[in-house]
RNA sequence: GUUCCCAUCGUCUAGCGGUUAGGACAUCGCCCUUUCAAGGCGGUAACACGGGUUCAAUUCCCGUUGGGAACACCA
């Protein structure tokens, strides 16, 4: 039988990092098997669905390249056949009306809890005839859940567990409203869609009990029980908006690259041997949802930070291109020397960790960033605060300035070994330190005392912009003085 | 509170009775060097605790402690 899968996110916010961990799982497991992996939409909660959130899930897992097979399932299409199931099993027996209040329902739990038991329903309509029903409440319908014995699972990560059937009491199944509940759904909505495996958060374990007698009520075949654990924040608990618990859309925005982020989720609770760069390929190749690890992990965003730069370095110079390419138009109007950046991107990505920090240090190539275009003139504010090391040495760095231009104009080829070549040279026979040299120039080009190797720069703008830059800034400090 | 789950460096993890307890991130040195990165070399750093079982326990069993999750007419 070949395998089936779901990933089945209710649409109440953003797809967050642990439900983005739960869809990888669910992927790489049917792209490993050769099987189906399946998007349905758990829209049953009328009140706090969202169409918001339903695009913002499929825009995040298209984002992060985990496609689905066939055509989403929304859940709440298909209420008539869950609410037909339910009503199958009062005439079967196997479920019964209530006509409990909300009041009294909470009153029960309670009364459970002062107790010192698991808060739950005491089964008053159980075996009470519907004879005694109140006129005018209208009822909902509970599962007969079974009341002793256990029940065992063989769960695929956390192995054979066993509880007591005690644990279990009688879930609602359709609302007052009549409309199933999730328990309903999930279990209806899994078996027509033929699901063979469910993948899914730790959270859901206790209900994979309560499930699995559904199963058996409806002479269903019960699937395979994957419960991966949850994603915590670094302080080990919870993971909330306090931690980072972001939208995928989120990390997208802070310039994180699907195949960082997808790498990086995989490693948290699962590994094959020491490797820790898995390519995607890799990893269908490789996972299996048995070596799921069973501890919950903690969500360190430095990891993650420098595994994007490894995939930073690793990408195509035209995609890194067209992946900061808005973020550059932001920021300035010079879009014809887009092909400057690129020309500059092995320097470039060499040093970023993220897309924006890359964005940041390729703008230097579209405008001198401490050159202020509306007063046509250099500031100093806008340079970062080490150049006002170098600033204290204003007559030195004016010099050296004037040096550098003195040599470059004689040049006729432009070319990187050339100009690293000659300057090297220059500096030997005056004795002076290259880096003396080579830093003032480096702010005068870049506007700042951080940048890829000056050569390489000052051979991609080439000679006239190279000079006009050292000039400007020799005119400046000269100004300044 | 009740039930269930979990426990190796700060973090993610390898280990599946006998290892100098390995790797990665972070951190700290050194090297390289025009800055910053990247890279190279090296350092600090872990088997929660207590009982068993065994010739031998990080590894198996039990307990303690500590963490987590679940207990809705939410999903």
């Amino acid at each position: 039988m070949s395998v089936v899968v779901r990933f089945a996110p209710s649409p109440t916010g953003f797809l967050h990092i642990g439900g983005a961990r739960t869809a990888l799982f669910n992927w790489l497991y049917a792209r490993h098997t050769g099987g189906k992996f399946l998007l349905r939409i758990e829209d049953t909660d009328r009140e706090r669905s969202t169409q918001q959130a339903i695009d913002a899930i499929f825009e995040s897992l298209k984002w992060l390249e985990l496609n689905w097979d066939n055509e989403p399932v929304f859940q709440f299409s298909r209420a008539k056949l869950h609410a037909e199931v339910a009503k199958q099993l009062v005439e079967k027996g196997l479920a019964y009306y209530c006509y409990c209040s909300v009041d009294e329902l909470t009153k029960m739990r309670e009364e459970s809890l002062a107790k010192g038991l698991t808060p739950r329903y005491n089964g008053y309509w159980r075996d009470r005839p519907v004879s005694e029903a109140p006129r005018n409440v209208s009822p909902v319908i509970r599962f007969k859940a079974p009341q002793n014995g256990t029940t065992i699972i063989t769960d695929l990560v956390q192995g054979r567990i066993e509880i007591d059937n005690t644990q279990l009491d009688d879930m609602v199944l359709l609302r007052a409203d009549g409309t199933p509940t999730y328990m309903l759904s999930v279990v209806v909505d899994d078996h027509y869609m033929e699901v063979t495996h469910v993948i899914r958060g730790d959270d859901h374990l206790t209900n994979a009990f309560r499930q699995y007698h559904l199963y058996k009520a409806c002479q269903w075949t019960v699937p395979e029980f994957a419960h991966i654990p949850l994603i915590h924040g670094a302080d080990g608990t919870k993971l909330s908006k306090r931690h980072g618990a972001l939208g995928v859309e989120q990390y997208k925005d802070m310039g994180f690259l699907p195949e960082a982020i997808r790498n990086y989720l995989l490693r948290l609770g699962w590994s094959h041997g020491n490797s820790e760069i898995i390519s995607t390929e890799q990893a269908i190749k490789w996972f299996d949802i048995h070596n799921v690890g069973r501890a919950p992990a903690r969500f360190d965003l430095q990891k993650l930070i420098n595994l994007n730069g490894v995939y930073i370095r690793q990408a195509d110079n035209w995609r890194l291109l067209e992946d900061i390419r808005p973020r550059l138009e932001e920021r300035t109007k010079k879009r014809t020397k887009m092909n400057l950046v690129l020309k500059g991107m092995n320097g470039l990505k060499e040093r970023a960790k993220t897309l924006i920090e890359l964005a940041d240090h390729a703008t230097f190539y579209l405008e001198c960033p401490i050159f202020d275009d509306k007063n046509d003139t250099y500031t100093q504010k806008s340079a970062d605060d080490n150049n006002n090391r170098y600033l204290a040495k204003v007559a030195n760095m004016i010099n050296y300035l004037q040096i550098l231009i003195d040599l470059l104009t004689t040049f006729n080829n432009f070319d990187y070994l050339l100009i690293e070549e000659e300057i090297r040279k220059l500096c030997k026979r005056q004795e002076l330190k290259v880096g003396d040299v080579v830093m003032p120039a480096r702010i005068a080009i870049t506007g700042s005392t951080v940048s890829p190797s000056l050569f390489e720069v000052m051979s991609i703008f080439g000679k006239d912009e190279t000079i006009s830059r050292l000039a400007a800034y020799r005119d400046f400090l000269s100004a300044l003085s």
